[in-house]
RNA sequence: GGGUGGUUAGCUCAGUGGUAGAGCGUCUCGUUUACACCGAGAAUGUCGGGGGUUCGAAACCCUCACCGCCCA
């Protein structure tokens, strides 16, 4: 191998990144062969916003993917990892509507066609920002591949699908109370709406006169003017002789009926309850079942109408302040309390307080796509990783409400629905064409309904594609907990429907939330927000994408401090300066590794741990344990690689004997790296094709644990010595003897030990020759002498030994305790028996000779 | 209100029956020919409280307290 190459003196992830990245595009890696004969692997990418740009989650996200796509390329797979982006229907909407408004105009101003057009403009000037992000964490994504919810062929899976599910009765058109945005003026499903307990205000209200008075409380008196009935329970008995009689609105001087619903509760308030049917979804469904009529009394605008009162055209909520004046002014008003905080929907979007309305909205029934969703997971054909999470799957899957899929925007899919002169109703599907003078129904659709889609029209849908054919379904599904109900439970239903059964996945993977070093939610108002950018510019990708994983255990939010990702960078630097240390020492990948029985024991051990490190990194990191993983590779490369085995080997690199030690630690690192990349690919590249000279980590194999090297003798031997090393140095330091000072003396070692007294001696600075000792430390079963010409510090040394004798008398006593307790002797396996028995043996033996070197240290 | 997760070193977290661990932080010493983004050594825990099961419990069971998340 040339020896012409050679590392930088200083690693810089700046340096070296982008053109590593620029390398892999060129080369073509990561664009997937769908008619490859390899096995397929195959993940989407959760789509991102075409709004959004990359934070802490996408970074995690992406890098869990990215480890797994790296990992199985390596391993021989044919990967395909999908990426792209969502359309985002409000979102989007939201942004453009916003410049708009800064030349003091709306939407309505442009009209729907022209307005789409500048959405459409303003997505090729500035949408997917975060494409070009995802570069510098570099995920190794099938940019060939690259998918748009709004693409034509997306949109075109999108209308089929509809229409199917149409025919299939699986989607329908029907009044009904939904959550409406009055900013947004849209409907809002279930999931876009967010709870919050606000503060506002309970007021009881009497109804009617006399003994016919009935007292209900709201929290929204301003709907009085929609009530329709007033309801208690049919059980409560304070009010059983009202029930079927009627009393009047106030305000309003509507008569309504007085009824008995099994659904109110007698502890709340009085008891009784006024009734809205259009304005309340519980009340709404009293009405159905009480056959009671709906009175709209509130807009789009959420401004009051159609109550011939003064109150119309009042907003909601001055109409509410309105009303009880008015109320109170009658009389009417029993109790107030403010604040009365309760739970309150809020638009996801823009927090606007939610109105519910009645209105009419194209619906999916859930239920038999639900159902299917939740068989696939309970008869195992889908695995939810990890386990624990699944009871939140099925809690959603089993309580599903019928989704509400249209939306009052014009950026999204629209709905394929064409109405006649005459109120006809029909679907066109992508190639039909609607009859002439009908008009297309004027919402869009949820964005969910298109990236529901997700998992199969980006491979060609509903073409029978090679890409369909090879990588669906997909292997995993990596995301956030956060979104198992938005988006994975649609993808599960849309794909089992779509793919005749056939679940988008094999297994679900979810992973937590990133937060801030003291574990609370990062938010821009908290200003605890992390900047993966940032980060990436001061630390490199690598340091980032190793904190993350190395954070990440299964299904749990992990915290995050910028030190940690320092700490990080600081892996990152020790690994290459190892590297460079290891090649300046003639490290070598040339030639085939020597066989095991010629190699010194601390060759066997490094061989015997690293086999070990990689058959555990490569299990965990199948069961999607990175944490641990990443937790495994650090203590290998720092510890054994870096603090042991290169200082164990100084020494007889130093003497020019060590051809073998050389090709052993060229193959240790070659191993590393190749264990390492999908976690670092960047830095272990680098330092793999300069190592090796081959031609890229992303199309080498996975290294492979070698079972013949597993060596416990030498793992033995090897503690041994550490122990050792570990005594002299706890010797020199508390009788502050400096580094740099070489002590003479001498290892009285037997066995094979001896062999490497001049290792040991290297490592802990001693000066091997004949001596006069003037004190020692034992460890391990070897004495270590040495000359101090006399002048030790008998005090230190004194304090040194008392403190072993009180660990080792400890520890005996533990033992002795067991193994004089007949329950134990008669119950415990024989393995912890002699696992007590030894420590007993030890613990004994070290008091003996820890007394004995007290004794023999001269008195004060 | 329903569901669900948690409480282990100063902080953030691993640890599913056999002598309590990691990273960061802290203290002491140190530039010895890879690295001060470093090295060596050290300190720090009645594993939330109380009961129980067991020869043995941080782990299993019961109970209480306190945090968190999801849904309503």
């Amino acid at each position: 191998m040339s020896s012409s190459r050679e590392l930088a003196s200083t690693f810089s992830p700046q340096e070296i990144e982008a053109p590593l990245y620029q390398k892999w595009i060129k080369a073509g890696y990561f664009t997937a062969d769908a008619a490859s004969s390899k096995e397929a692997f195959s993940i989407v990418l959760p789509p991102p916003n075409v709004t959004g740009v990359l934070h802490i989650g996408h970074a995690l996200d992406q890098t869990l993917q990215d480890c797994l796509s790296r990992m199985k390329r390596m391993q021989g797979f044919e990967v395909l990892w999908l990426p792209g982006m969502d359309h985002a229907g409000i979102a989007t909407q939201n942004v453009v509507e916003k410049q708009i408004s800064a030349t003091g105009k709306s939407r309505h101003d442009l009209g729907r066609e022209e307005f789409v057009k500048k959405v459409w403009q303003w997505k090729e000037e500035s949408g997917g920002a975060i494409l070009e992000q995802m570069k510098r964490l570099g995920s190794s994504v099938d940019w060939s591949r690259e998918r748009f919810t709004m693409d034509e062929g997306m949109s075109k899976a999108v209308v089929t699908i509809f229409k199917r599910m149409y025919e299939a009765g699986l989607i329908y058109r029907a009044e009904r109370i939904i959550n409406w945005c009055p900013r947004c003026l849209t409907a809002l499903s279930d999931i876009e709406v967010e709870h919050s307990d606000d503060a506002g205000e309970l007021v009881s209200i009497r109804y009617g006169e006399g003994d016919n008075a009935i007292i209900v409380a709201t929290t929204r008196a301003e709907t009085m003017l929609g009530d329709t009935a007033v309801a208690v329970n049919p059980d409560d008995e304070r009010y059983s002789h009202m029930i079927g009689k009627t009393v009047k609105v106030p305000l309003i001087n509507r008569e309504i009926p007085i009824i008995a619903d099994q659904h109110v509760d007698p502890a709340f308030g009085t008891g009784a309850v006024k009734v809205t049917p259009a304005h309340d979804v519980n009340d709404f469904e009293i009405g159905v079942r009480h056959s009671l009529p709906n009175i709209v009394i509130l807009d789009a605008d959420a401004k009051v109408v159609n109550t011939n009162s003064a109150f119309d055209g009042l907003d909601r909520f001055d109409a509410r302040k309105a009303v009880v004046e008015a109320l109170r002014a009658e009389g009417r008003i029993v109790a107030e309390k403010r604040p009365y905080m309760h739970a309150v929907g809020h638009c996801s979007r823009c927090d606007t307080t939610v109105e519910p309305r009645l209105s009419k909205q194209w619906f999916v029934k859930v239920e038999p796509m639900a159902k299917a969703s939740a068989d696939a997971v309970r008869s195992g054909a889908v695995k939810i990783e990890p386990e624990a999470l699944a009871p939140r799957y099925f809690e959603w899957v089993d309580n599903m409400h019928d989704w509400c899929i249209s939306r009052q925007l014009w950026w999204g899919h629209r709905i394929p629905v064409w109405y006649g002169p005459n109120g006809e109703v029909q679907v066109v599907g992508p190639d039909e064409t609607a009859p002439a003078g009908w008009t297309q129904d004027s919402d869009v659709l949820d964005t969910w309904f298109s990236s529901g889609q997700w998992a199969f029209s980006t491979f060609g849908w509903p073409e029978k594609s090679a890409d369909l054919a090879k990588f669906y379904p997909t292997s995993v599904l990596v995301t956030g907990y956060d979104i198992l109900f938005f988006w994975v439970v649609r993808m599960m239903m849309m794909s089992t429907f779509a793919m005749d059964g056939v679940p988008p996945f094999k297994t679900i993977m979810l992973h937590g939330l990133v937060r801030d070093q003291f574990g609370k939610k990062m938010s821009k108002s908290r200003g605890n927000v992390i900047d993966p950018i940032e980060f990436m510019d001061k630390y490199g990708a690598d340091a980032l994408r190793f904190t993350l994983a190395r954070g990440a255990n299964p299904g749990t939010d992990q915290a995050l401090a910028e030190d940690w990702i320092g700490g990080s960078r600081n892996f990152a630097t020790k690994l290459w300066n190892a590297t460079r240390f290891a090649m300046m020492n003639g490290a070598t990948v040339a030639g085939d590794l020597p066989t095991v029985d010629s190699l010194n024991a601390i060759d066997k051990w490094i061989l015997s741990r690293l086999s070990e490190t990689v058959s555990e990194v490569t299990d965990l990191l199948e069961r999607y344990e990175y944490a641990r993983a990443c937790e495994l590779m650090y203590h290998f490369a720092w510890d054994d690689l870096c603090d042991w085995y290169l200082e164990l080997s100084k020494e007889s690199f130093a003497s020019g004997a060590a051809d073998a030690s050389k090709r052993v630690l060229g193959h240790v690192l070659d191993q590393l790296f190749r264990l390492m990349h999908p976690v670092m690919p960047f830095i272990t590249e680098q330092m793999w094709t300069t190592l090796t000279g081959g031609e890229s980590l992303v199309v080498a194999q996975w290294p492979v644990a070698n079972a013949a090297h597993i060596d416990k003798k030498s793992e033995a031997l090897v503690g041994q010595l550490q122990e050792i090393i570990t005594e002299v140095r706890r010797f020199r330091n508390d009788q502050g003897i400096k580094t740099s000072l070489k002590i003479p003396g001498r290892i009285i070692a037997t066995g094979e030990i001896a062999q490497y007294s001049s290792a040991v001696a290297f490592v802990v600075r001693m000066e091997l020759g004949e001596i006069t000792p003037s004190a020692k430390c034992e460890a391990a079963g070897v004495t270590i002498e040495f000359d101090l010409t006399g002048s030790i510090d008998v005090v230190a040394e004194r304090a040194r030994l008392e403190k072993d004798l009180v660990t080792a008398s400890k520890d005996k006593q533990t033992a002795e305790v067991k193994l004089n307790n007949q329950g134990f002797m008669a119950k415990a396996p024989d393995n912890v028996v002699v696992e007590i028995r030894e420590r007993l043996e030890k613990t004994t033996a070290d008091i003996e000779r820890i007394t004995a070197a007290l004794a023999a240290l001269p008195q004060p």
